[in-house]
DNA sequence: CGCAGATCGAGAAAATCATCTCGATAAAAA
DNA sequence: TTTTTATCGAGATGATTTTCTCGATCTGCG
């Protein structure tokens, strides 16, 4: 028996929905139909119902679903109302941005600790969280129980890094590095890849340019 | 005719073959073999063939791929061979970060120009890139012939910034904020979910732990 | 030179995901 | 009260994506 039948698609589309019903209520809104929640975020709405159902989340005929119930199902569904303490390694460019980001909390996740393997880093504190070299890693991992890990060092570090954080304990690693990591099934990875998303950015452009070309071309006379 | 049709998913693939590959070449491999790819990658060798077929790349039987025809051929299906300008608005922690980063350059993109409503950050240098007042961008970004925008201010100004961006000639929008943008439907917008990446990894410990309770649960006898 | 083994690539089959259809329900209007 | 209307939710249908199957091709070895 599968434990998770959600489709993962879905799993992506609630912290939108979720970010949409912050808003409403930041407004006063209190009801929201599933039709207007696909006219906003531009998913068909039989698709918004099918998400929300598996939130567990129930609306009324004619009246639409209550924000705040909305709100409650998805942050539960998510575990986003159980904060769980983070991990992260790399303290660069991409590590500071996210030790500086008070927006993950209500995510689910609090970095309580950064690590770095240059010592001009480690020692300091950046937004408040402490930056510790890497070595001390693996005893707080256990003793504090963290379980999630947050990877912001360069590439050829990754996969060392991740493969000393799993011997320390941790059961889920968000990768910000472009590498698929080898790491046991049991492992949870979810990685940040944002040359994926730069790639389809770069693609979709580039046909734009050529089929606007081939316009102009048939335009001007073959 | 649909002059893309190329599935989106394959587009997303697409980049984490080329930085495989790229470190292949670094190591001195010559040939590589779907199979290889995919064991790698976590990809279905037959999966990897189509993604690489759309490319254009051809593989030999019984020998392979050439590493270098597959970077070439990505790099120039992806449009990354040819690099764009773009311009960031939102100079805070992301977009530090990302104006701090070398490796868009080969995907691509220039960060030639950054932008902030904040005097504080106004008329500063972050990373070689400078800093300028948000009221510049739409006559430079004309001048410049610039198309692309990164964007990384706080949500609730995101859709004025992105208004402000098309309106100044801005075809493709990357879109960092947990916001979906509403703009005309010629303006390619990606959006770097990073909650959607946090929401998927929150849900698999969640399973995970629930399905680890109940399996205690049993055990310990009903 | 002919055969064995590895790999490719095209098409069929299966799985997954999205959309459509429709009856049910609750609120508001007649 | 009865009718109308907006909305929900379940199941059927359709589209897309992934995996399976199989014949073709190329290399290296006997
Ligand atoms: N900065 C970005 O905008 C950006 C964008 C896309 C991807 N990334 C990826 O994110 C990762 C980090 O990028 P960055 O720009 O922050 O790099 P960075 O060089 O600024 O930071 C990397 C940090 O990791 C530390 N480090 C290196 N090896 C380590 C080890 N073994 N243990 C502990 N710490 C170690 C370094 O001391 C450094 O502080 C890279 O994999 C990069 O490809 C970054
Ligand atoms: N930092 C992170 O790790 C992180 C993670 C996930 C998402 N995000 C998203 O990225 C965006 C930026 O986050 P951040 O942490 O860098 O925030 P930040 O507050 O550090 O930076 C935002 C910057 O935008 C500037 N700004 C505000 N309004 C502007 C306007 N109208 N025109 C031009 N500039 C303007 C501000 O002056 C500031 O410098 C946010 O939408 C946030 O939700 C950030």
């Amino acid at each position: 028996m599968r434990v998770d039948s959600v489709p993962e698609a879905t799993l992506r589309r609630l912290p939108s929905y979720y970010h949409y019903l912050l808003r409403l209520r930041e407004k006063g809104q209190e009801l929201i139909s599933a039709a207007q929640i696909g006219v906003a975020l531009g998913v068909h709405h039989t698709q918004v119902r099918k998400d929300l159902a598996v939130t567990g989340s129930q609306g009324r005929p004619k009246v639409g679903h209550r924000v705040d119930d909305l709100i409650a199902s998805i942050e539960e569904f998510l575990n986003w109302n159980n904060v769980s303490d983070a991990f992260l390694v790399g303290a660069g460019h991409m590590g500071t941005a996210l030790l500086g980001y008070e927006g993950f909390e209500r995510a689910g996740v609090r970095i309580v600790a950064a690590f770095d393997a240059s010592p001009r880093r480690a020692g300091k504190k950046i937004q408040g969280v402490s930056v510790l070299p890497v070595e001390k890693f693996p005893d707080l991992a256990r003793r504090m129980h963290v379980v999630i890990g947050i990877l912001t060092v360069p590439a050829e570090d990754a996969q060392g890094v991740a493969e000393m954080m799993v011997a320390s304990g941790i059961q889920a690693i968000w990768n910000f590095a472009p590498i698929v990591l080898e790491l046991p099934e049991t492992v949870i990875v979810e990685d940040v890849a944002l040359y994926s998303s730069l790639g389809v950015l770069s693609r979709r452009l580039a046909v734009r340019r050529k089929s606007a070309a081939a316009r102009d071309s048939v335009r001007a006379g073959p």
